[in-house]
RNA sequence: GUGCCCCUAGCUCAAUUGGCAGAGCACUGGUCUGUGGCACCAGUGGUUACGGGUUCGAGCCCCGUGGGGCACC
């Protein structure tokens, strides 16, 4: 079949593996992660259930779309229901009736949105809850703790991020305390598994910024810790998408094959085609399910509205090549009705078709890979996709930035 | 029948002393990247009920017509 075979060694803990076959084409792999709770084939695409539930979808519309693993969020669960009620009935995975895999986001990047509201020391962060104003504090060994208590199959290192347009100083000092606090992640990490048995995993996050020497040494400085997987963070916070690739790239370069690669945040179809060839093995993003809950809907010409008024009286599917419930059931029309009328239904409907469609380009790249096809498959995707419009896209990132500059006065 | 009030964008309403006719909703198009988001960005849309008059200038003042409302006969 032309393919290139690597197995890395099972890398810690026992609950733990990971192996990946390398395509021919480029840096394409196509693995297995084996977690407590199932395994996840790679490259896998995670879509994000913050407050444990994937908005709009419950867990046998998850299942019918494919998807392996479900993201949460600590920052969110931590504040509502709280920690300790959810480990009283058995974890974020139970208590959402979600019987696969979870992987709970850290908290690091609502220090980064959350960015009015909270103060950095090296001990960790202070913040003010969004719902009641009450005062919290995130450290590494609290995230840690929290995600245990969560039941997470994999849990994140706490980390800083900034986002694209942030200083120097505050790109080295968000990567200075991303690596100060990794080892005590892990040292944290380690001590529960050893007191608590707790069966997950647990992935650093490297930083970095926008600047090339920095992204390799923080890239650099992750690949040598003692964790199961390799996440990159601070991408997707703005930058054009040359830059990330950039970015991306020479990040990749300075981690371990052997680990697998996830890439936070991202992301649109075409990126994930684009990180995939450069290497990533995962990605978790809100935007297929974000973007669905205003209409628009994915199809392999590109995105579209589905509430726009040429489509109110279309018959037959989003796409005719799609398998969803969605597509193999309503017209574009009705679609467009709900949409108009703002009726629940149309969250749901348009929510199972994006992330059906994002499953479908993951399972596609898997499949490309292992019969040594990826490049081709890339460049007929990218070929016929029309991306969203990128200029009209930063410029309302700096409207709404400026906007938001001038409320704080 | 008499008196008073009202008529401005598709809808609900603003418009300072007579001085560039606006907003919200709706409509049209677009954006959203480890979810404080049912949001945001932009655009179309006007013989200011109609006809006269005063004035450099009228949505605004005056006269008439039409339509609607309230009160009293």
């Amino acid at each position: 079949l032309g393919i290139i075979g690597s197995m890395s060694d099972l890398v810690s803990p026992a609950s733990l593996s990971f192996f990946s076959v390398d395509g021919i084409d480029g840096h394409a792999r196509a693995g297995q992660l084996r977690l407590p709770r199932g395994v996840v084939l790679t490259p896998a695409f995670m879509p994000v259930g913050t407050q444990a539930t994937v908005k709009s979808l419950d867990p046998n519309d998850l299942r019918t779309i494919g998807a392996q693993i479900v993201l949460a969020n600590t920052y969110h669960l931590m504040l509502r229901p709280g920690a300790e009620l959810i480990e009283q009935f058995g974890g974020v995975s139970h208590f959402m009736r979600w019987d696969g895999p979870i992987l709970t986001d850290s908290g690091g990047f609502q220090v980064f949105s959350l960015a009015d509201n909270r103060r950095l020391s090296d001990a960790g962060v202070t913040f003010h809850s969004h719902l009641d104003g009450s005062r919290h504090e995130l450290s590494p060994e609290r995230a840690m703790g929290l995600q245990a208590q969560f039941g997470s199959d994999i849990s994140m290192a706490l980390d800083v991020c900034v986002g694209y347009g942030a200083s120097e100083q505050e790109q080295i000092d968000a990567m200075r305390l991303t690596h100060a606090w990794l080892p005590r992640n892990i040292a944290a990490f380690e001590r529960l598994v050893e007191e608590t048995g707790h069966p997950g995993a647990l992935f650093g996050i490297c930083q970095g910024g926008f600047d090339g020497g920095r992204r390799r040494e923080s890239a650099r400085f992750l690949a040598d810790m003692e964790v199961s997987g390799c996440a990159i963070g601070g991408l997707s916070v703005g930058e054009p998408k040359q830059v990330m690739a950039d970015m991306l790239e020479l990040t990749l370069d300075e981690l371990p094959p052997g680990k697998p690669r996830y890439l936070m945040g991202v992301g649109s179809p075409e990126d994930l085609w684009n990180a995939v060839a450069l290497g990533v093995d995962m990605f978790d993003c809100v935007l297929p399910t974000r973007v669905a809950r205003r209409g628009a809907v994915y199809t392999p010409a590109g995105r579209i509205s589905v509430g726009a008024a040429r489509y109110r009286s279309l018959d037959g599917p989003i796409d005719a090549t799609c398998d969803c419930y969605t597509c193999r059931t309503f017209s574009v029309a009705y679609l467009n009705h709900l949409f108009r009328a703002k009726e629940l239904l149309g969250y749901r409907l348009a929510t199972i078709h994006n992330l059906r469609f994002i499953q479908r380009q993951i399972e596609a790249m898997r499949e490309s890979i292992l019969t040594a096809s990826f490049a081709n498959a890339r460049a007929s995707f990218l070929a016929a996709y029309q991306s969203a419009d990128q200029d009209v896209a930063a410029d309302q990132r700096e409207k709404f930035r400026q906007r938001r500059a001038a409320r704080r006065w």
